[in-house]
DNA sequence: TTGTATGCGTTATCAT
DNA sequence: ATGATAACGCATACAA
């Protein structure tokens, strides 16, 4: 054909923009800043550029009239949604999921569509039986935030240590947020301070490690000499910290690649997708961090 | 009005889609996951929603038809975009910036176009006070590969050492690649094996400098009583290590803020806009790398 | 097969 | 002022 494609053209003519809408919110306003999720994301976009769709960023507010994440994906027309790492009960994110944009979720699964997920329960039977095995009985776990990743961890914790034999007291599980070194080396100190004391302290993330790292050198103590850690999401700061960190690698590039692969599908071919839930494996990064000691 | 605004259809019609460019490519694929420019992309993407523009990424070959970068952006229609983390001398960047479509390169400046950069001139200028400050005359220069930024770099590098009386052998200056370990590992242990062994290093970025602190520890030397060294950029990384990367903090988020700004500004007011180049400043951040020694 | 007209949703223009 | 209408660029449906 002879002239130059036009994007908004043909999406006005055919309802079909490919585009992509990426809603990657946290908190803290630093989606993109989130080792973990920048990879998933990066992932994603490789992916779905190889396929031929674009990428926006969906968010509220934008400009004049205040819309939310639904309005702002149909006023871009976007084919699709990718979702994560954002608040799963916030009403503006189930109208999205709820509605007829096809959408996939990355870490949480919401009733018949499409979700990818790290694998979290084989992830804590992996860890704490790697604990068990190097004669720790005395294992406390830190979480991020009630999410659905974090019930699955902590039940998948819950359920190991029963199997193992393990006694959980109830001040050895402390809640704290992810990616938020802060509220972990608060929890970090309450362990510390227990009478009867962890010997091996399991924390929600790498990067929220950091802050139960300082508060373990703080208190003059030693990683693996007194206390071992394990962290989550094997970000390259783990394996740079000296000793390495012992935690669980997941396959972000995975997660993004078949999040892209799923929602394309979904996009393309309406009629024969299938919504279903993708479990992603991941692995154990064994590091220094965690002393076997005598039990 | 009583009906829900369609984005394409607007943009049709008024040639204006609201929506930025971004062009964030490095060699390996991983502009996302590159620190240093997704905390400057999280600031610019923050920026343009609050002023009312979404975000699109631009790459090339996007589905049926092979685009390049102009091309794209033409296709969906961007008001604008921001150019980072790319080869400036690739000709398919340079025909982006020379059209009609507004542009703002971050570290990087073209002729007469908009440039937000980092304050490469006054940073190894302080970085080369602070190690003389502390007794070092022998500083080792491992530089990035030869773009604008490098350039700035190692004249500031060569013009500070020289206004101090420092002399610097050709061998102390080494060419390694931004933002890879390896490459810096090499030109670490090339440093070592000299007779006259500097007694800094400094890195082209934090990131790969993890490659010359392995290669450091290989050889069983220790940081900073063996050898000093300084990173650059700042990054979270650096703050962790043990002991802490002497760095230079650059402010990734007033580099986004201002690139977003100032291209809006060139969409909306193109008639008195006058493209001019924003230097954001940066400041040295203080570790436990370098010690102080008797000269 | 090749060509031509219609309409997608919006805004801008023009007539009222 | 207010309201009807054409045009933006493309794909599609239909006519030749």
């Amino acid at each position: 054909m002879g002239y130059f494609p036009d994007a908004t053209a043909r999406a006005l003519k055919t309802n079909r923009s490919n585009n992509l809408g990426v809603l990657f919110v946290d908190q803290t306003q630093s989606g993109l800043t989130h080792e973990y999720f920048s990879h998933v994301l990066n992932s994603f976009k490789v992916e779905a550029e190889r396929l031929g769709f674009d990428i926006t960023f969906i968010s509220r507010n934008i400009g004049e009239f205040g819309m939310n994440y639904y309005e702002h994906c149909k006023y871009r027309k976007c084919d699709g949604v990718v979702i994560a790492s954002v608040d799963f009960n916030d009403p503006a994110v189930i109208e999205l999921v709820r509605s007829e944009i096809p959408t996939v979720t990355i870490d949480h699964v919401f009733d018949n569509r499409t979700a990818i997920l790290s694998d979290n329960v084989q992830s804590m039977h992996d860890l704490v039986c790697y604990l068990y095995e190097r004669g720790h009985k005395k294992i406390a776990f830190i979480h991020g935030e009630e999410t659905a990743v974090t019930k699955k961890r902590l039940a998948s914790f819950y359920k190991t240590c029963e199997e193992l034999g393990i006694d959980v007291p109830d001040n050895y599980v402390k809640a704290a947020l992810f990616h938020d070194p802060k509220s972990s080396a608060l929890a970090t100190r309450e362990l510390l301070e227990l009478s009867d004391r962890p010997t091996c302290i399991m924390y929600p993330d790498d990067f929220s490690f950091i802050g139960g790292m300082n508060e373990i050198e703080k208190q003059g103590l030693s990683i693996p000499d007194d206390i071992s850690v394990t962290g989550y999401d094997g970000i390259y700061l783990s394996q740079v910290l000296r000793p390495k960190l012992t935690t669980w690698r997941q396959d972000t590039e995975a997660l993004g690649r078949e999040a892209a692969a799923k929602l394309i599908e979904a996009i393309v071919s309406p009629k024969t997708f299938i919504p279903r839930q993708v479990i992603v494996p991941g692995r154990l990064l064994e590091g220094g961090s965690v002393k076997a000691i005598d039990s």
